[in-house]
DNA sequence: TGACTCATGTCAGCATACTGACATAACCTC
DNA sequence: GAGGTTATGTCAGTATGCTGACATGAGTCA
């Protein structure tokens, strides 16, 4: 198979890097979140949450990366649950602020560890100052995009 | 909204960064692959295609970051519109060898030219040399995840 | 005040990708 | 050659995320 052929253009593209990546950085959290009972979505909004609580809806879903209908779903999944919780009307406006139950809190201690354990092993073979060269060009991209 | 607090760890983590990257990247990708009639799925099957004729569907699938079974639905769609072909039957083993058809690739020229539009705006804010170490650093990144 | 714009939460329908499962072909090992 | 392992294509069912749409609340501006 693979009839691997001269080196192609895929193999020199910084986009193409970028998706490997960031599938493999995500394939990798699928892997330590999975006996936990967690996923990447579920993780990355209870992250969030825990970092900054009251966020509403539409922040969320802008936090994860997703649209605010998706955010909405796996909201409703994880009140009932009881994770997070929302007040039943809105202080103003519509946006109602949600935050982590203690049962949401100590669900994301382990998935946080297990998480923060796959960005060391990610981060291992480079050197602080690479790390900070990493994250400024990083940046740099999403600057550029956005424009 | 938003109210937005310290400095929280997601704003220092790489791994966030790189989500958001590769989030952003693909969002400016769908959006001029849109008017073309084409997404950014389809696209990199093409290219992939296009790059390394001849290619399995199982070897699609990890070109594209996908499973073997979301590349197999793909690729039937794709032949249904005769943008590739497959053989009746498997040369060797059971892989069947896909290429692009001739409609194909004047599909993929327009998408090709949009996606290196934005390849270029992504990488306008960093030097050769900032490109090449970022480069490397990514594919340490991915090095890292997958050992 | 009234009209306009924008952001939000939410419902519904659809598209897409995944997991599970199965049969089959090639390879390896004894 | 027999048996085990791995890779492949494909079917089925499920999960997840998206687009479209609507009503509502807040701010803006004439």
């Amino acid at each position: 198979m693979s009839q691997d052929g001269n080196g192609v253009d895929l193999e020199k593209s910084l986009g193409y890097l970028l998706k490997e990546a960031s599938s493999a950085l995500r394939a990798a959290m699928e892997d330590v979140l999975r006996p936990l009972g967690m996923n990447v979505t579920r993780y990355s909004c209870l992250e969030l949450l825990a970092q900054r609580p009251g966020l509403s809806n539409s922040d969320l879903a802008r936090g994860v990366f997703v649209t605010r209908q998706s955010m909405n779903v796996l909201l409703q999944t994880l009140e009932r649950e009881g994770l997070v919780t929302r007040p039943a009307e809105a202080p103003v406006g519509k946006a109602l602020p949600t935050r982590l139950t203690p049962l949401g809190e100590r669900s994301l201690e382990q998935a946080s560890a297990a998480v923060r354990s796959v960005e060391i092993r990610m981060l291992s073979g480079m050197t602080e100052d690479e790390q900070s060269v990493a994250f400024r060009l990083l940046r740099s991209m999403v600057l550029s995009l956005r424009s």
